[in-house]
DNA sequence: AGCCTTTGACCAGCG
DNA sequence: TCGCTGGTCAAAGGC
C-alpha cells in the first residue's frame, strides 16, 4: 500500500537490521509487551513456539528498572508493564511465552484481542523476515500456549543489515547464514546476543517438546546462564536467561561471534546484556528471557548483516507465583510480555531512559488467567496518520524502533476502500502495488495523510502537519542511505498483503511470513515463495485460509517497519 | 592450542 | 528409599 502515505527514504538495510537491532542483550527495556487491552497495534509473530522469561530473585533488574520502563508508560501501551510491575510488585517476574504456531488459538477467546498486529519497536525487521515470531496480542490471552503467531521469513542479511551496523558477527552464525540454511543454524548454535556463551549441557525436558540446551556466559566470573529450547527447525521456542551479566557486552570480535550491532542478530538474544537482567544483589538468581528470535539465522549480504529478530513473550507473574507455578503452566500461559528490545549496554541512557516502555501482561497475581498478557512495548513517540480520502478510515502510526532511532515501525490500520492515488513520486510510478507498503528509498510524501508527531520526551521532535517521513530525520541519523529500498510484504488474513519493498543493493530475498494471524487462526502456513528482487516489489498472495482474521476494530492492521531514519518518538 | 559442542553420567530436589 | 526430573559435569571430538 503505497497509498497516501507512501514513506519515503526508507533505507533498507536499516529496515530490518534496525528492527531488532536493539537487542534485548545489549539494551535493555525497549522491550514491548501487549496487553490484552493493548490498544495499539499488536504484532503477531510467528515461529517463534514460546518464550519464558523467568525472573527469579529481586526486581532489581535493569531490565525492570524505572529508567528502562519508563518510557513504556508514555508509549502505546496502556498499563505499561511497568506500571503492572509496580503495581503488582514486580520483583520476580516470570514471564512465559507463548508458543507460536503451534496451537490454535482459541477463536472464542473472551479476550479482547487487538485485531492489530504488532511490531515490536525492538524487533528489527529482520526478526520479522527472518524467522521472528511475532507475538500477537491475540495471544496474549488463551491460555494455551501457542497463541503466539509465528511470522517466518528468510530473507539475506543484507536485507536485514543496518548501517551502522557494527562488525558483523558472522563467526558462528554468519557463516551459515550466509549459505542461507536456517535449519542448520537452528540447531545447537548459540544465538548471538553480544555475549559469548558456552554450551554446557543439552537434554530433552519432559513436557517440552524440544530439547533444551543450557549456556553459560563464557566470560570470567560471569554466572549468567540461560536455557534455550530450539525446535528441529532451529526456531527458539523458548529461552530462559538466569542471572546478570556482570560485564559490559564484549566487543563484537569474530571470536566472540557477538554482534553488537545487532543483538537480535542471535535468536537468542541475550537479555543480559539488556540493562533488564542483572545480578540480584542478594545473589538470587533470576532467570530472564530476553528475547525470542525465531530464527537463529543471522543473514549477510553484501556486507549487510541482519540477524534474527528475537521476540520475547513473557508471562509475568507475581515472583512468589512465579517460583511456585509449574513449568507447564508456564508454558502454555499464552499471556506473554513481549520485551523485544532492550539497550546495549553501550547505549547512553538517554535511550534507554526513552526506550522502554513495558506493559506487563500479568498482574503478579499468579493467576494464569490473569497473569498473561501481551505486552507491547513502545517507547517512542508515534506519528499518527489518517488517509485522506474520503470515506477511508484507514490509520496508520509511524513510530521509532526503539533499537535504532533510524528504524520506524509504521502501523497499518484498515484497508482502503479506494485505489491507490496517483503516486504523487514519479520514482514509484505504479511500481507499488496496493496493499504493499512501500518503504522506498524515494522521497515520499505521505499522500493524503496528515501527520502528526509528538514527542513525549524533551528534545523530541513535534510535528503536525502533512509531512514526510523524511523531513523528521534525526540530527546523526543517516538519513542519507545507500538507496537500498526494502519491501515486505506480510499477508494478513482479509487483508491486503502487507508489503514492504526494499530496493537497493540487495539481493533477492526470499521471505516466507507466517503471520501471527495465521496462527491465530490456527493456521500455521507459512506464506512463503516472496521473492523480492532488489528494489522489486512483490505482492504476497493472501492464503485464503487468512482472509478470516477477526478485525474488531475494522480494518487490519499493516504493521511495517521502516529504518529510514525517522526521529519519531514515543506519543500516546 | 583454544574454544566450543556433543553427550552420557552424575547430582540434587521432590513426591 | 526409590524413581523421576531438571540441571550440571566432564570427556571426547570438532572447528
Ligand atoms: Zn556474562
Amino acid at each position: 500500500m503505497i497509498e497516501d502515505w507512501t514513506l519515503s527514504n526508507p533505507s533498507p538495510r536499516t529496515f530490518m537490521s534496525t528492527f531488532l537491532s536493539e537487542e534485548f542483550g545489549s539494551r535493555s527495556s525497549s522491550g514491548f509487551l501487549a496487553g490484552k487491552e493493548n490498544e495499539g497495534p499488536a504484532v503477531e509473530t510467528e515461529k517463534v513456539d514460546k518464550v519464558t522469561k523467568e525472573i527469579e530473585g529481586e526486581a532489581s533488574n535493569d531490565f525492570l528498572s524505572e529508567s528502562n520502563w519508563s518510557g513504556a508508560h508514555k508509549s502505546n501501551s496502556h498499563g505499561g508493564l511497568a506500571e503492572r510491575i509496580s503495581a503488582s510488585g514486580f520483583n520476580v517476574p516470570k514471564l512465559n511465552t507463548a508458543r507460536i504456531g503451534q496451537e490454535k488459538m482459541p477463536s472464542s477467546s473472551s479476550d479482547v484481542r487487538s485485531p492489530y498486529l504488532t511490531i515490536p519497536p525492538g524487533l528489527s525487521p529482520t526478526s520479522l523476515l527472518e524467522s521472528p515470531v511475532f507475538l500477537s496480542n491475540s495471544m496474549a490471552d488463551s491460555k494455551d500456549a501457542t497463541n503466539a503467531i509465528m511470522f517466518k521469513h528468510s530473507m539475506p542479511d543484507s536485507f536485514m543489515a543496518s548501517d551502522h551496523a557494527l562488525p558483523v558477527d558472522d563467526e558462528q552464525d554468519g557463516d551459515r547464514d550466509l549459505k542461507g540454511e536456517p535449519s542448520s543454524v537452528a540447531v545447537g548454535a548459540p544465538a548471538k546476543d553480544g555475549y559469548n556463551w558456552r554450551k554446557y549441557g543439552q537434554k530433552q525436558v519432559k513436557g517440552s517438546e524440544y530439547p533444551r540446551s543450557y549456556y553459560k556466559c563464557t566470560h570470567p566470573n560471569c554466572q549468567v546462564k540461560k536455557k534455550v529450547e530450539r525446535s528441529l527447525e532451529g526456531h527458539i521456542t523458548e529461552i530462559i536467561y538466569k542471572g546478570t551479566h556482570n560485564h559490559p557486552m564484549p566487543p563484537p570480535n569474530r571470536r566472540s561471534g557477538v554482534l553488537l550491532s545487532h543483538p537480535f542478530n542471535d535468536p537468542e538474544i541475550d537479555g543480559s546484556g539488556q540493562t533488564g537482567s542483572q545480578m540480584n544483589s542478594d545473589n538470587k538468581t533470576m532467570w530472564t528471557t530476553r528475547n525470542m528470535g525465531n530464527e537463529e539465522q543471522d543473514w549477510q549480504g553484501d556486507g549487510l548483516e541482519t540477524t534474527t529478530s528475537a521476540h520475547v513473550t513473557a508471562e509475568c507473574c507475581d515472583p512468589s507465583a512465579t517460583t511456585q507455578q509449574t513449568p507447564d503452566i508456564a508454558r502454555l500461559s499464552s499471556d506473554a510480555i513481549d520485551v523485544s528490545s532492550t539497550m546495549s549496554n553501550e547505549e547512553d541512557e538517554d535511550d534507554r531512559a526513552t526506550h522502554g516502555s513495558v506493559s506487563l501482561g500479568c498482574d503478579g497475581e499468579g493467576d494464569e488467567t490473569e497473569s498473561k498478557r501481551i505486552i507491547s512495548f513502545s517507547c517512542f513517540c508515534r506519528s499518527y496518520y489518517k488517509c485522506t480520502h474520503p470515506g477511508c478510515n484507514v490509520r496508520k502510526h509511524v513510530e521509532r524502533a526503539a533499537h535504532d532511532l533510524k528504524s520506524v515501525i509504521t502501523t497499518y490500520e484498515g484497508k482502503h476502500n479506494h485505489d491507490v492515488p496517483a503516486a504523487r513520486n514519479s520514482n514509484h510510478p505504479g511500481s507499488i502495488p496496493s496493499g504493499t507498503i512501500s518503504n522506498t528509498a524515494a522521497p515520499h510524501q505521505p499522500h493524503g495523510l496528515l501527520a502528526r508527531v509528538e514527542s513525549t520526551q524533551g528534545g523530541l521532535v513535534r510535528l503536525e502537519g502533512h509531512a514526510p517521513f523524511s523531513t523528521f530525520g534525526l540530527p546523526g541519523t543517516q538519513q542519507l542511505r545507500p538507496a537500498t529500498s526494502f519491501s515486505f510484504a506480510m499477508s494478513q488474513p482479509g487483508f491486503t498483503n502487507l508489503a514492504m519493498t526494499v530496493s537497493g543493493p540487495l539481493a533477492p530475498m526470499n521471505v516466507s511470513v507466517l503471520p501471527s494471524v495465521h496462527s491465530y487462526l490456527g493456521h500455521h502456513m507459512p506464506v512463503e515463495g516472496l521473492m523480492i528482487p532488489k528494489g522489486e516489489l512483490k505482492e504476497e498472495p493472501m492464503p485464503e485460509s487468512e482472509s478470516r482474521l477477526p478485525v474488531p476494530n475494522g480494518g487490519p492492521i499493516y504493521h511495517q517497519m521502516m529504518m529510514n531514519g525517522v526521529p519519531l518518538r514515543p506519543q500516546l
